[in-house]
DNA sequence: GTGAAAGCGCTAACAC
DNA sequence: GTGTTAGCGCTTTCAC
């Protein structure tokens, strides 16, 4: 390896003390402009770039973001990930990406490495909502942004969803369409978005004068395919009077498994159930049959998050904050009136 | 915030020098067993972390592995990206992830950040096949893995599909079923596999005795469902003497559009069109008529671009190699027997 | 085996 | 406006 340049080389060949040079790289409006062009000439000569570990060592700016999501392969986070890197390259920050497969020890120990590096700030998706993996960075007066969870006592922002009245909007819905019997695959974790939506479905039912059926609300769907053709496997094994001919599922992969369970037993969609999913992922488009979808706006969650955690980096250190995605129902094909 | 704990704060309180507990972090054997238990206790009081930053100035390993793909959102890199970061965590690395979004500028750019940043190796998808991409990072000596692209020139190792191969596997397949005329919708670039599958359809074809027709490849197929959605119409148009009886995809998402296009033309799949797709996305289990696909083997890729990339950190001076990724037929639904 | 001290490459305070 | 220099927190010689 050819001896790596430093700024002390370049100094030197632009005959400039070490000191015009970093003025010059941070762009300290203050340097002779004769000067400046100068050494950038000699910098681009050398395609030098300056070593960043040395200036987050004297900085103690990093530059760095961690991400830190339960799986960056999973549609709705890895969109979201990707958002937040490409928001953040526009202000010259990396992301490191941390995959914490839904582990709060695995959650707690990138916090720790994190930290190590010197992070600007974090933006995460936790497993929990008990302060208790936070223990490590509560005092460090790092910004921290939370996506889609509610920590208590984390001062930290949020980016939160509509949940409740999505879940009120997308029962009018149903409600307006004709339906009676509405179920309700929900997932089992207490998480603050699981527990709004359920409220939002129980006050929505409750505003349109329906009923709350019991056995039409799953407490332990799951996340995947196959929990959501389990679960409605269930349902289609009920009498008719009971069963329901409208399914909201916690995501979109419940939901299609669902769907799939339900053309197993050669019922159709909409005709026989009308079906919901959550968070509108590209795919929902390319099924056979359409699926009416709630969204999740990746985007703009990832955008809200950059924009709060920004906002703390450059100094803001007002109380926390709530950002608010702002989730809406997507009509597809996957709904319809009841017979 | 409170006063950042050093390491010479945790020396202090243990009652050694610096260096000792430098190098209790550093697990040195021939440190004192008393001593290091002692400086150990100290260190978990404070749940001190040793700051990266200034090791990495110091020893120039930052334990940072740069990946540059194209879309760290589409289904296969971000799988990919997800199982080498996890591998790699394993070994203390931590992953910056940059999106290229196929924009040779941006990887360039990626490319010299992330040397500013000391990385000790790169994993890169990259958009283009052309060394000048790497002009800035060509003579770091710096550990370079590509995966499933040919770059001539560059000192890197390389992760490869069998793309020759398993094009003329799923020739056989088809041509087995009794298929006379096969599509191919290719994608226009130039690349190394995309050149490979070609060569693999064109002799698959010869090997089965069936004639390669011009108009049955697309050279300009594109990756969006879009995309196979259009190219597929256009095959359907054809009269019925020319029309192929099975087609292949470049990928799973284009295959989807295929097969969509044959739906909405009341056409069946299997029955009047097989379709075969590339990469056995996840979703190929879900859509209705189950895909069948090229695996592209994800993991493995992963597994393998580590190890090379390890290997390299760790010294490996030899030439560069080529690691075999094996893709194979994942034989599903939406392909039988012409009628 | 342990400690003192130099120095990695950069930034910022200060002197000029 | 520019240069000199101390020092960020760590690792690594080199004495002892």
């Amino acid at each position: 390896m050819a001896k790596k340049i430093t700024i002390k080389d370049i100094a030197k060949e632009a005959g400039v003390s070490v000191a015009t040079v970093s003025n010059v790289l941070n762009e300290k409006t203050f340097v002779n402009a004769e000067m400046a062009e100068k050494v950038k000439k000699v910098i681009s000569k050398y395609n030098f770039r300056s070593n960043i570990s040395a200036s987050v060592l004297r900085k103690k700016a990093s530059k760095l973001i961690g991400i830190i999501i339960p799986d960056s392969s999973n549609l709705v986070f890895s969109q979201i990930g990707k958002e937040i890197e490409i928001d953040l390259s526009d202000y010259n920050y990396n992301v490191v990406i941390c995959n914490s497969n839904y582990s709060e020890k695995k959650e707690m120990n990138y916090i720790d490495v994190l930290l190590s590096r010197n992070i600007d700030g974090l933006i995460i998706v936790p497993s929990t909502e008990h302060i208790s993996i936070f223990k490590n960075i509560k005092n460090e007066n790092m910004p921290i942004v939370v996506i889609d969870r509610l920590v208590e006592g984390l001062k930290a922002d949020f980016v939160m969803s509509n949940n409740y009245n999505v879940l009120i909007e997308v029962i009018d819905y149903l409600a307006g369409l004709g339906h009676k019997k509405i179920a309700y695959i929900n997932r089992e974790v207490s998480l603050y978005h699981s527990i709004k939506r359920f409220e939002g479905f129980r006050d929505g039912l409750k505003k349109n004068s329906l009923n709350l059926y019991q056995e039409l609300v799953t407490g332990d769907g799951g996340l995947s395919f196959e929990d959501g053709y389990l679960e409605m496997q269930k349902f289609i094994k009920m009498k008719s009077s009971k069963r329901p001919t409208a399914v909201i599922a916690f995501n979109d992969i419940v939901a299609i498994g669902a769907i799939r369970a339900i053309k197993d037993n050669k019922y159709k969609v909409p005709r026989d159930f009308s079906i919901v999913g959550f968070d509108n992922i590209f795919f929902d488009e390319f099924i056979e049959t359409r699926l009416t979808s709630v969204t999740a706006n990746k985007k703009e969650m990832a955008d809200l998050s950059v924009k709060l955690l920004l906002e703390r980096i450059n100094g803001d250190v007002s109380e926390p904050k709530w950002a608010l995605n702002h989730r809406r129902l997507v009509i597809r094909e996957s709904t319809a009136a009841p017979l």
